[in-house]
DNA sequence: GTCTATATACGGATAGAC
DNA sequence: GTCTATCCGTATATAGAC
């Protein structure tokens, strides 16, 4: 059992401090705007400690982009791979999963798509998306509705682009689109709790098109 | 006519080299992750001769960014704004114009939300998007489609939304959205060739859900 | 484990020669 | 205008006391 804590321990740990400190710094400024000294006054610790626990800013950043990937595709794995479910049934799962998730942390999507481009295959390779999502149930569901005529034979990709697009894009744009719209955060925010119903009937139509 | 020069001079100068530059790592790597001598570098500049062109990073990067929003926003806003086009001739137009430019510079929307998300009000301010998109043609177009009961009574700014999700996201997303279908270059940009065919379909099915 | 004080490196900016 | 050499602030990381 060396090095297990119980789940009431880790969460005011100082350790645990840091790392939910790090997270709002990084993702708010990114990697290389983000100053470990930020960081430690978030977490109310003292600098030293930050590297007494995780050695190295790099180190830290990267622990904590892992686990926002990985949660990231976890949380969509389980409904891509659900095989008790339908198509339609998925879109309205993951449209609500989701877009509760961006309400609450707006700021990630665009964190982890910019840390993403910039840091090549590093860490992209760590999230076998392969096996999460390419080789996944829902694949497989868009193919037998390819073949049955029911959904336009194009690259089944085309269609989690423009689910993901859907979702995500208005968060990452946010700022430009508040404006465009001259809406406060509540009303942009009611916009997005619309979508849930919106996005689902949206891509139905999509499919349709032939 | 002090200070002006002419084209085929503006393009060769020191400081259109230095300026080309910048626009190039700026967005590759955002603004804090970028070195002042990497920039130098790019443009087989001394470090120096950066400073005494724009005396300081940032009024560099401010350069840019704005020549950057302010090309995004003056290359829709004349589709926009363009009487004499349909609402789909419009979509069509929109999506033609702004793939291509993404094609050719994949980094640039991620780089100029980004930013935008961490400098507050201070650069959208100068980009007076209310009159170029706010009280657009296109936004009169829809209210019409609406009244007419051609287009569900939604907030309108879910059509923008949602084009602009379809077309921009592919690209926000490329290194993600690549891993998953396991697709080169090549492939990938095919794809976004497809979809100035689809988009203004799928737009079309979009809006006449009920 | 946690702190204060400090070593070390790096990056933006400038001085001054040419 | 353009360069080399250098200054100086800032940020990461560590040493060492408690």
């Amino acid at each position: 059992m060396k090095g297990l804590k119980s789940k009431a321990q880790i969460d005011t740990s100082t350790e645990e401090k840091i790392k939910t400190a790090a997270r709002t710094i990084f993702t708010q400024k990114g990697y290389a705007a983000t100053r470990t000294r930020d960081i430690a006054e978030e977490a109310g610790i003292n600098l030293a400690l930050l590297n007494y626990y995780f050695r190295s800013k790099e180190k830290l950043f990267d622990m904590i982009m892992l686990e926002s990937m990985h949660d990231f595709i976890h949380s969509i794995s389980g409904i891509f791979n659900d095989e008790t479910t339908s198509l339609e049934e998925k879109f309205q799962l993951l449209v609500n999963n989701y877009i509760d998730m961006l309400i609450a942390q707006p700021n990630l999507p665009l964190f982890v798509l910019s840390e993403l481009r910039t840091n090549p295959g590093h860490l992209i390779s760590k999230l076998n998306l392969k096996e999460n999502l390419a080789n996944s149930f829902f694949l497989k569901q868009i193919h037998v509705a390819i073949k049955e005529g029911k959904v336009p034979p194009i690259h089944p990709l085309h269609f989690i682009m423009n689910m993901m697009s859907l979702i995500v894009f208005p968060f990452i744009a946010s700022p430009m689109l508040r404006n465009i719209g001259d809406l406060s955060e509540e009303e942009y925010n009611a916009l997005m709790q619309q979508r849930k119903t919106f996005i689902p009937k949206w891509i139905n139509a999509m499919m349709a098109v032939k």
